[in-house]
Formats: C-alpha cells, sequence, structure tokens
DNA sequence: AATGAATGAGGATTCATTCAT
DNA sequence: TATGAATGAATCCTCATTCAT
C-alpha cells in the first residue's frame, strides 16, 4: 500500500499522515456516537483508529479538540450532501410546456424526488449520530453549532430559498416569501421523520419515507401552488392521501 | 425540620420521604440536563437536592436508575401539559354560526391559539433539557423513549388527530386523513423551532414564536381547508366552504 | 487502638479522623522528601499513610494542597523546637556574680549551650529535609515561605536578638545591633555546617558538631565582648572583662 | 548560517557541534531550574535550544545523563567564577607600610572588596538556580555533589584558607587556624543572605548586600585580627556598628 | 547527524458505590 | 432511616524513549 513506486518523499509521507488523521477523526465520530461525550474513551478512540493513544493526542489535541474537529469534519460531509442535494431543485421550463395540459405534473415530480434524497438523506445513520451529539452537547459546547451547521443549515434554507424564489417567478408556485416557504417544505419533510424513526434508533423502510415525502409534498403544493380555478395539484395524487 | 407538629407519624414522614422524593428527582434532572448523563455525578445531585449521598441511593437507587426515574418524571410532565393543549383544540359550532359571513374566522383563530400554547411548551427550558437528554441517551438507553414519550407523543398527535377528525367531520377542514394532518400541523409548528431557537440554546421572543404560528396555521389552512374550484384561501371565502 | 471502651461517640471519631489526617501528612511528608514534590506519586502516600488513595484527597484535597500541608506542618515543628531552643539564651545575674575571678565563663557557657543546640536541631534529618525540599520547590510555590517560616525564621533572629540586647545591656556583651549580632551568630553556627554534612546527606558527628559550635562561640565572642585595652580574647582575661 | 565561509570542512562542522551541545546544556540548564528534575520535560529542553528533541538524545543521552552535564557546567562556571575571586584576596606589604599610622585600612579594605564580590556572585539568579537545584537533588543523585562542587566548593575554602595563612604570617591577622577563619569568613558573609533573599526568589539590593559584607568584615577582623592595645578595628567604621 | 512520528508506561484525579455509626 | 468516611476502578493526559526517513 505504501507504494507501487517509491514515489516523492514528501507526499508519501504526507499522505500517511493524512490518511492517520482522517482514521481517527472517523474512529472518534464513531466513538463519540456511540458513548457520548463524556462516555467516550480516548483509549476506544485509539483502539478503533488503530493508532496509539498518544497519536491521538499528537494528531487532534485533547478530548474536547479531537470532538469539535471530529464533529466538524462529520458535519460538514452531512451538509455538503445536503446542499448538493437542495442545488437540484430546478425544473426547466421546456419540462413545464411540453406537459402543459398532460398528465404529468413537472414540479411536483421534482419536489418529490429532492425530498426523497433529503429524506433518504436525513435518515442517515450518521446523520441521526450527528443531530443526537449535537442535541446532547449544545449546552458544554455552544460553539457546536458553528462548527457543525457553520451556517450550513443556514444555508440550506437559504439554497431551498432560492429555488422557491425562482418557482414562484416562473409562476410554478404561487407569490410567497421564498424563506417561509423553504422552511415549510423542510418542516413537513423532516418533521415527521423524528417520531417515526424514534429518534434515529429504528431504521424507517423506503417505503414510509416515500410515504412522508409525498404527503409533504402534496401539502405543501396545495398551500404553495396558486389555487387557481380547478388547481387542485393534481388529481391523480389525490386519492393517495385522501 | 418537619417536627413542628407531632402531627399523625405515619403521613407526616411518609409526606416527608414524598418530599425528599420529589426533590431528589427535580435535582437529578436538573443536574442531568446540565451536564449529561455520564457528566453527571452522583454527589452534585445529592448537593442540591439537599440530602446525603447515600440518601440517594436509599431513595432511587443506582444511577441508572434514578436517571429512568428523573426522566420520567420529567417525561410526564411535560407530556401532560401537551396533551392538555391539544385538547383544547375544539370549535364549537355556534362560534361557527354566528360569524357566518363575517370577518372572524373561528377555526384559524383556535389553531392559531393551540398552535401558539403548543410551540410555547415546546420552546420551554425544560422541554428543551428532555428533548436534548432523550436524543443524548436514546442509544444507551433505549427503553428511554417509551419512559419519557411512554406512548406520550403518539398520544399528543392521536389527540390532535381526534380533533382534526371532527374538524373535518364538521365541514371545517376538507376530508383528509386525520392523522397526517396533526402529524403534518405538528410538523410545521414545531419544525423551523429547532433552527430558530439552536436547538434550545437561543430563547425565542414571543414574537417570533407567534410568527411561526401564524405561518403555521396559515399554511396548514390552505392546504387543509378545501380549495374549492375558485377557493382562495382568505378568511372572507370560508363561510362559502363550510 | 481505637479504644479501650467506647467511649463518646463524637470524640471517638474526630479522634479517628485527626489520627488519619496527621497519618497523611507524615507519609506525606516523607515522600515529598524522598522523591521531591513532582516526584512524589499519590498512590504511595497513601499507601505509606495505610489508607486508599482517595482518602487523601477526602482528607487534604489535591496534590498541591496536600504539599503545602504537610510543608506547613513540619515547617511549624520544626520551627516551634527552634524558637524554644532560642529562649533559652539567658544568663541569670548571679551566675555570672558568683563566677567572678574564677574560671568558669557562663556566657560562653550559655552560648555553647544553646549553639550545640541548635546545631543539633539543624542537622537533624526532617530539618534537612525541609531545608532541601524549600529550595526544591521555592519558585514553583513562593508561598511556601510564608507557610513554613510563616514569620518562623525571623521570629527566630528577633527571639535571639531579644537575648543578645539583654545581654548586652548586662554588660556580657558590648553595645552591639542586637540583630545583626543574632544573624552573625546564627551564620556562625550554621553556616559551616552546609558544606561538612554535604547539604544534609552526611550525617555529623556529634564531636564535630560541637567543634563548629565552640569556634562559631569563641569567634562571635572575640566580636562582641567589649575588647578592653590589652584584652586578650584568650578565656583566663575574662573576668576581668566581666 | 556556518556557510558565510567554505572554511575548513572540519573545524565548521565540530564548532557546530559544539555550539549546539552548549545550547543544549544551556537550555537545558534554564528548564531544570525552571521546573526542577522531575517536572521538567525532555520536548521543553530541546524547543528551547532549538533543537529536535531526538537531537538531545544524540548529544547528551537520557534526561538523567543530560541532567548531570547540565549541572556539571554550571557548577564549573559558578566555581570557577568564585575561585577567581577568591585568589584576588591579597594585600601586598607596600601598601600595608604606605599607610602605617595613617587612616586607611588596606586588610579592611581588601576583605571588603572580595566580601562585596563573592557575595555578589553567590546572589546571582544562576547561583541560586544551581544551589536550588543542588538541595533539590542531592539525595536522588548524590553524585551531585561532587560533579558540581567537584572539590570546588572545598577548593574555594582551601584557596580562602591560603590567603588567610598568608595574612596571619603577615601579622596582619592574629594566628589562627586559616581553614576555621575561611569558614567563618565566608559564614558570615553568606549567612545572612539565605533569610535575606528569601532562598533567592528576591532580588537583594546592592546597598544591602554591601550592608552585609561591611557587618561581615567589621565582625571578622573584630575576631581575628590581634586585639592589641587600641585594636579596635579602624576608628572610622565603629560608629556604623555600633 | 538530524528530524518528526509513534509508543507504552505511569500518575493525578474523579466517581459510583459500600460500611460503620 | 440518614449520614459521612472509605474504597477501587476507570479516565485523561504527560513523558521519556525509540523508529523510520
Amino acid at each position: 500500500m505504501t507504494a507501487a513506486a517509491p514515489a516523492p518523499r514528501g507526499r508519501a509521507a504526507s499522505r500517511g499522515r493524512i490518511d492517520k488523521r482522517q482514521a481517527i477523526l472517523d474512529a472518534a465520530f464513531t466513538v463519540f456516537a456511540n458513548r457520548g461525550y463524556a462516555g467516550a474513551c480516548m483509549e476506544e478512540i485509539a483502539e478503533v483508529a488503530g493508532v496509539a493513544k498518544h497519536t491521538v493526542y499528537n494528531h487532534l489535541g485533547d478530548k474536547e479538540s479531537l470532538f469539535h474537529a471530529a464533529m466538524e469534519a462529520a458535519g460538514s460531509a452531512v451538509m455538503a450532501e445536503n446542499l448538493a442535494l437542495a442545488e437540484q431543485l430546478t425544473v426547466d421550463q421546456s419540462a413545464v410546456a411540453s406537459t402543459a395540459g398532460g398528465q404529468a405534473d413537472p414540479v411536483r415530480t421534482r419536489l418529490e424526488d429532492v425530498g426523497r434524497l433529503l429524506l433518504h438523506q436525513c435518515c442517515d445513520p450518521r446523520s441521526w449520530a450527528l443531530r443526537r451529539l449535537l442535541h446532547a452537547e449544545i449546552t458544554r459546547f455552544p460553539d457546536l453549532l458553528e462548527a457543525v451547521w457553520g451556517r450550513g443549515a443556514d444555508r440550506l434554507r437559504q439554497t431551498l430559498a432560492d429555488r422557491m424564489a425562482r418557482l414562484s417567478l416562473a409562476g410554478l408556485l404561487r407569490p410567497c416569501d421564498p424563506v417561509e416557504a423553504a422552511e415549510q417544505f423542510l418542516a413537513l419533510l423532516t418533521g415527521p421523520m423524528e417520531a417515526r424513526s424514534q429518534l434515529g434508533t429504528r431504521p424507517v423502510p423506503d417505503a414510509e419515507r416515500e410515504l412522508v415525502a409525498h404527503a409533504a409534498v402534496s401539502t405543501f403544493l396545495r398551500a404553495y401552488r396558486d389555487a387557481a380555478p380547478g388547481a387542485s395539484p393534481s388529481p391523480s395524487s389525490l386519492p393517495a392521501t385522501a
């Protein structure tokens, strides 16, 4: 593994360092997630990472720093995924035009796709672990919010709000406060999952998540699509919710 | 201290016992909320409760039992309050009738009242502490969910669903799945608070909570009040649908 | 040991506590003396004291507090002994008078007695241990000086100065600054011991200490007894000066 | 840095080695003085010396060897200074003769000069640090005495004794045991400084040191100059002491 | 020769729990 | 029953020292 070719010394070395650092961060997140901050012990983290106890200290300082670093790493990974998803919430005009008068409902489809994916990510074990640790330690480490969400949560909402604004401008949603729309869209999606997944301790079947996503989008569209004459969101979807 | 009057021995004594037990439970919840389960120490709990360390053991057993008991006590208190609120979600017919054609919108008003109060309780420091501890320790104490929500969360949703069903039957809401309606109503209310209160570490001003409640109810009504052809969700059009 | 008779509860209990506390302090001083502050370990102290490690913490707090307490205890014991000695430096007039014209020299005798005893105490292993620890840790614990000497060293010098002043007033020493006299008397006594005992690591035989005491007193008297014209400092001439 | 001139390689290199070795020794002494032996850590020493940790091991072996070397280096430096001073204690006959019957007192002057300088060196921070470390570690490293004083302390006393003997032979001091005279001269000089400088933690003003030196010499001369008729040490100095 | 990473042992401290009163 | 003292296990962290480059 250390190499097909001898390779430039410096790079090989720092690559080793980086790998080890990453291994420690991963191990730390796993152990913290399992035991909580206070319950986690450095020894186990080192063990899981496959390094000596002191190596952990060399790389990432004391327990508190390690915790911050591990949370930040996990946080930015999760956030990046969420943002990437949110950015996919676009509906190109051609799709709309081409289906005018037909059965398809490209807005609904797109929302449901994005919703389903967001929900999928939110129910990811790592996401739940992150959220649980955040809740658990937020009072003792108030900086965590900034470190983990790092404007990320807000950015998610803002990104969604951007898309909502565009949809609204395009006449695909009624005029509305896009930030509020984003906030409520997220609430309708993720709100029900807390109870359904029992705070992340029960794996939610795909089908159930789809149901929730579908219901969220239906309600959202009912509320946010201009209730023009005959504007029941789309006849075909009604029976499912009712 | 309890000796001011001789008093019926038995009762005085057990009253003292009960008081002490309650004091310990309260102290335990406070300390656990501040330090987390692993970080809390029995000594501090005893200190806060004003009893000797060993007395804690006498009354409530070891740390784990104490934690369960404290969480259960706090949980049922919070749940009781929430249930009481949910049960208030009724709209008497006379009110509806008497305002027919007028400006008032008793359904909206009622929903907003209940929503505002639910939000108020959800933002209570004790509620947040409970939720944080639940998130924090759920993986290590899976029984907590049952002990704390004790079907309570579900009961809240069911109670709300009952009310929704009645409103729907009364024609005040469109035909719908009342459980889903309850779930989404709660989601629209409480979902936004997580970010806004920064996981309960930022006190949310009353005005902001009202805004959220108002927005939630508006969206909820747009989606759940029958959008008859040409039905704009504005309050003035309600009588027509009812 | 804890008692022939059951004895009054309270007293027996606190006596036990006090004994244990004292045992810990003694053990601590011993271990600190052997290993130095940083080199000493709480475990060994507990072992030597015959208690559990945590009991040490219960009684005397952390390592630093324990160190202070142990040093203070040892210091005041040593200081008390020294002061008691210094106070013995008196020459009653009758003794002086009754020996007039004779061979005896009560001032010299008294000084030598006190000097010998002071030297004896200064060479005590405990005294050396105390002095060594003081030197060793004074830069890291500047408060130690106050805690250990606690005006004690100064009080020793002052007490000696008092005696010197009386001797001077009585005409047994020439007029002089009594504080300076005391300081130099101590210097002549103890100064040579540092090298001779190799900083306290070599036991100094009694005979050698006596020699030093004798030399110190001789030099002191030569300098501090009025050198009247023609006064050779030889003992035989003493009566003439007195 | 060493590259200004190509320079004979061998010499430049070993010069570099020597410089580095010296830098490590200096750093070690500083750190040991600040933290004590057990409290010092190799890392800090390396840091202060500006080299990598392992370089310290390469040059000077393990912690114990390093300590010995650092103490020995500091010790011989201090000792050399002291010896150089002691050797200056000479009074040339011409000076004595030329001032016979006059006011000047060349013996006193010389003793005071030397005393003042010795005291100055004894109060040097490095001297105190050395003495403190010696006291601190003497029981764990009995060889230190030999390594640091390396017969140095004794040599100081012997050198002083030589001078005393010469003075005595020259009739400038009364007949006496020169070793004892040297010992007591040193005791009178340095004895008082321990308390006055608070074991070296308080900087003693020049004036105070001069006072001590003056008093020491006065007492020494009273005791060691033949108390021939009118032999009060020097009229001018009396008022000061009296 | 010099460096930086890695290690394993050891020590201070905290804590849940038990005993004696 | 209530208490305060005592315990032993467990945990974070530091340090002297070695290895690979």
